[in-house]
DNA sequence: AATATTTTTGCAACCGGTTGCAATATTCGA
DNA sequence: TCGAATATTGCAACCGGTTGCAAAAATATT
């Protein structure tokens, strides 16, 4: 079917590893037969097998992208991200969908049958433990949007995701918000656990606050929706700092719904920065997470990794920043 | 460093051979060997490197999944039903990403030297040709949300463009409108076109009818709503058949901004149905796409296509229909 | 021009598997 | 129990490349 290396080299007339070498960058090969190669190679139509040469050279060019977030937009840029620099350093992704699957033993099987030469996992919901299963198959892994750590087992590229919760929770107080809520993404999520960490953190031992706290059943518009309805059943609190964009667009419908108006009646904040949360409609306050130099330090960290599979694992944190809309009542 | 086959034979005590079809189901091994292999495998923790049976077997299980849509958030869903689905059927999707990519055949060229058992072309923007280029080459693929034709030369999943925006016409003279106008993606995409020629030649000889149109630079939020500010500063049509849902949101903000209240003052319908269409802050009328049985009947036939690669290409057309919510005004 | 040095080339083995074929072992029927 | 039929196993060649090594060719040195 396909043109294989024999069939040029029989065209040309030459040996198979002389096919190979002009087809290898850095061999030796006089540039007479460079053209004579060519020349057949093209005649032919000839590609070389990347898999076949892989088996010689242990490496694929394959990345494993795995992730369990197909659910936040976000997550589309970050694909988008992903997919066009490695391909920009003629490197594959290769996706593994995480969702519904909680071993990462299956995952480490499968993505060593095809010999990826390392696995970037994209997610901020997976325990560092799931990284951590690749590192220890021997698979060059980064973790990207992961949890944080100062002893890094893995290089994990990032936010601080407890900053981000005393952020929130100093941005409400600077508004005099004295009823602070969290509205939480699942539990069982290391962001959700942490940015909570950080905003009850900073909140503690504050004179006059009181804090309360619940928690969606995911990252969604309905879950959002529907805890921030069961929510206004009660009193609500003055603000929210919600788990994230779309958790926060949820609530922000239930509000609306209810008849009570944002930001009179309730502030909200998010986080992420996703695209829509500065649609008009919209018009979130939120904390911007840097998702571009994320995706880009991470696919520099892969690069030096697969170099260099010994190097220490280092945690890279971005910082984030706070961006000021219409679902907050303005400074005092 | 991974185990190979030869490993596992040797600390088994048999041939390679017999190694190799313990795991080829199908093949005749005893049972007592069988568990014998096993032990040996699971002891040393082997699993058989899947790119190099490729080399033999022709089959690598690899799929190419091609698109340029990744600023859509209809197309994480898309990813997301397309990995599942291909993972559930041992498949796995090496993700290529064409924006701003025109030229077929270096993506064909990539796809060939991976040697991808098949491809999907997963876009609504794509010329026909596109796909074609793969077949061209050999490769088996199935192109999803692509234009519809009655004598198709690749096997194409969708909905039939054209009705799409016939339906949205007689949508919008059902409810009385008299002055009406498409506001469409980019005018290169096939969908915008297809939508485009089946809204204008429903429209046309009706009486006392105005229509008007023109075209968003892409499928985005940014687009639509440019394009509806551009709009607003002429008197502006009762209502808007807009090239898709991001685009329809967009335009809603624009009008919002102006003062102008939907469906008061202008009526909006989009296509595709999107997540957020039905959040209650958009409420977006549009036509719905059935995305899950598209992505379910590609994977369905891509894999009776990777049986037999010869066989005759198919359109498969899904139907479409109107989700009615708040963007247009009562049936009279 | 003869020799030393460097570059280019081909041979052959190897990467990690699969598979046709023949040899061997097992099961079955009478 | 014995021969025939069937199932299991190993050998060796092959899939499409790469690469160390030594021979051959080209170039440099004196």
């Amino acid at each position: 079917m396909a043109i294989t290396l024999k069939e040029v080299a029989e065209r040309a007339g030459v040996s198979r590893s002389a096919v190979s070498r002009t087809f290898t960058d850095g061999a030796s090969v006089s540039s007479k037969m460079r053209r004579k190669v060519e020349k057949a190679a093209s005649e032919l139509g000839y590609s070389p097998n990347a898999l076949a040469s892989s088996l010689t050279t242990g490496r694929t060019k394959l990345i494993g992208l795995v992730s369990n977030n197909f659910h936040n937009p976000i997550f589309l840029e970050v694909f988008d991200l992903f997919t066009r620099g490695l391909q920009d350093r003629g490197l594959r992704p290769l996706l593994v969908n995480l969702t519904n699957e909680t071993d990462a033993a299956a995952s480490v099987r499968m993505l060593r049958q095809y010999s990826v030469d390392g696995a970037v996992v994209a997610s901020s919901t997976l325990p560092p433990n799931f990284a951590k299963a690749f590192r220890d198959a021997g698979v060059p892994v980064v973790h990207s949007f992961g949890r944080f750590s100062s002893s890094p087992q893995v290089h994990v590229i990032g936010i601080d995701n407890v900053e981000c919760g005393r952020m929130a929770a100093r941005t409400l107080l600077a508004r005099g918000y004295k009823t602070i809520a969290f509205l939480g993404g699942p539990e069982s999520a290391t962001s959700t656990q942490d940015r909570f960490a950080g905003f009850m953190q900073q909140l503690s031992g504050v004179p006059d606050i009181t804090v309360t706290h619940s928690f969606a059943d995911a990252y969604s518009f309905d879950a959002g929706r529907a805890e921030m309805l069961r929510l206004l059943q009660a009193p609500p609190a003055e603000a929210y700092f919600c788990g994230d964009d779309v958790l926060s667009i949820g609530a922000l419908s239930a509000i609306k719904d209810s008849g009570l108006s944002v930001p009179d009646d309730i502030g909200i904040i998010g986080l992420n920065d996703m695209e829509m949360a500065r649609w008009q409609n919209i018009d979130l306050t939120t904390i911007h997470q840097p998702i571009q130099q994320i995706v880009q330090s991470s696919i520099e960290s892969m690069v030096t990794l697969l170099d260099d599979p010994d190097r220490q694992p280092e945690s890279r944190i971005f910082a984030c920043s706070v961006v000021e809309r219409g679902t907050l009542r303005p400074l005092p």
